[in-house]
DNA sequence: ATGAAAGCGCTAACAT
DNA sequence: ATGTTAGCGCTTTCAT
């Protein structure tokens, strides 16, 4: 047909009928049917992306980073949750195939990437590992430097003059790990010692919550001195912990400095403004999405990419000089 | 192909091809192209979700609700974001349907139906309205009841005891709007007056968070007799107004009551646990996701459905009698 | 500048 | 129980 011409903007089509075509077109509210497209073509320039979880905020602002990257190529996004299952995840991946996905990101929930190592033949369809990456070897990634968000959270509460700094820990997974050694990095950076009773290990409690920070802020309260600055795996966390010592009569930031994790809106507003290490969701969805379109558009002849995306400090009145 | 039928259980393969063809397709990691099939059937068994922003909890329920209700029945869900934008939701819309998606849902961020009127009828896909109803008519509609919300909550805090409610509003949206009323109604039902000072309009103050909650609460305070319940828009501000209150010496829930709305499990855990009407994402989204499968079961012959969920009670110590 | 023919991967209907 | 034929809506190639 000549519409089809007209309509993906071939040049040898008159004005005339350019117009008449576009007209009728709009007349009859037509909508291409991509599948039949895509059989023909192989293409169908959307991707598709796995989140492990609907309606997380820092997820979100990755995915809409992506989206953002992929528009910005004429390209679109679909998105599916793998609800923290493996199995799911597998499922998820095979449905976004059959529907002929250009590509998949992935913000995986698994630990190991055995499972991925045969999958990745599968089709020509590259799959990019996003914020999370599982241990192991993984062709395509693009997340944030972890032990750089330890690491800057750290200098900050240093250069603001605490000499005792204390680390409330997350979770004992990979992120967890790395934030925590960044901590260390540091505190060796700056020549002080790592004091062990300053890193506050909630090990068995479960989610990193307020709750959590607030007994490990207790904990700490307890000691016979007190950190001067105390650092949080999270924002709720931090939120806490300035609780707690609030209760225990600690002025904030005079007496004592804190920061959080992850820039989160909702947590960094509520009372005393947190400083916080802002996770850049959005760069990290952003890279990921034009890495994504890099592959495709280069036939997926590019070999290995990771992309390690730089944390930002966000200073506020809790970590205030 | 005999292995078309295999893939698709019909009876008429004996089990000797059966279990072969399986074995292969195993082997080969085979994944049929649902875009072919589609060519051929009209049907993806796939839906398409528009939410208008993506990492807010509440819409990840409902997101999660319509996955599992869709997936019940062997559907898949994919899902896109408006960015709160009417434009871009017309373009998502035309990519799913462009996509072949046998059903489109939509938390929409329209406030007339007038653009709809006319989409309806481009394709046999039914549209569904999830959770936020343009006002003016529309065909099939599946949401919280919102009045309800409002009504639960004040009829809460009169059974705790307290005579004077106080009500911190939340923005002028429909949403807003019926909660508010929901609130009179809850007084009216218990044969109480609607005082106006207990109305805390914050117009103009943007967003209604922790800020918003704690402001409206020391308005509150400044009364010669202040409010035995306060009952928010949503939970961050009835943090705030509980932060807002504590900080003025008023023991929680002894001398005052609160409750918010929402049941974010963030907030509610913040030192005080706050009572909670839960908006019930998941069952919208389930109530959803059931009624688009309906839609495309009974080749739409079916008219025009609105469902309205009951919100339930979260009772908890901050409204503890 | 326009259109006719063939085929992408699949399945409904019909042989065998 | 298995295989054959035709066609879904589109695009590529090749006439005209």
């Amino acid at each position: 047909m000549t519409i089809s011409k007209v309509l993906r903007g071939q040049a040898d089509i008159s004005d005339a009928t350019k117009a008449r075509v576009l007209k009728r077109v709009k007349e009859l509210k037509y909508i291409p049917n991509i599948s039949a497209s895509s059989l023909r073509t192989g293409q169908t320039r959307t991707m598709g992306l796995i989140l492990p979880i609907l309606g997380e905020p820092d997820l979100g602002q990755v995915a809409a980073g992506i989206d953002h990257a992929l528009n910005e190529a004429g390209y679109s996004l679909v998105i599916c949750s793998s609800q923290n299952d493996a199995e799911i995840e597998q499922r998820q991946i095979e449905a976004l195939i059959s529907l002929q996905m250009d590509a998949l990101l992935i913000v995986s929930t698994q630990e190991t990437t055995a499972f991925f190592k045969q999958e990745q033949r599968i089709k020509r369809s590259p799959i990019i590992f996003v914020d999370n990456k599982p241990s192991g070897t993984v062709k395509h990634y693009v997340g944030i430097h972890e032990e750089e968000v330890g690491r800057v959270a750290c200098a900050h509460l240093i250069g603001c003059g605490c000499k005792r700094v204390a680390y409330l820990r997350g979770p004992r997974t990979v992120v967890g790990d790395l934030r925590s050694s960044g901590y260390r990095q540091g505190l060796s950076d700056h020549r002080l010692p790592l004091l062990p009773e300053l890193l506050v290990d909630n090990t068995g409690s479960g989610e990193p919550d307020y709750t959590r920070g607030y007994d490990a802020m207790q904990k700490l309260l307890r000691r016979r001195v007190p950190p001067e600055g105390v650092m949080a795996y999270n924002d709720v966390m931090a939120v806490g912990a300035m609780d707690a010592a609030r209760l225990h009569g600690v002025r904030i930031p005079e007496e004592m400095c804190f920061i959080g994790c992850g820039n989160d809106e909702q947590a960094c507003q509520m009372g005393m403004p947190l400083s916080s290490i802002d996770i850049a969701g959005q760069e990290v969805g952003h890279k990921a999405g034009r890495l994504a379109i890099r592959m495709v558009a280069s036939g997926r002849k590019a070999q290995t990419h990771k992309v390690l995306v730089t944390p930002k400090l966000v200073k506020r009145l809790s970590s205030q000089i």
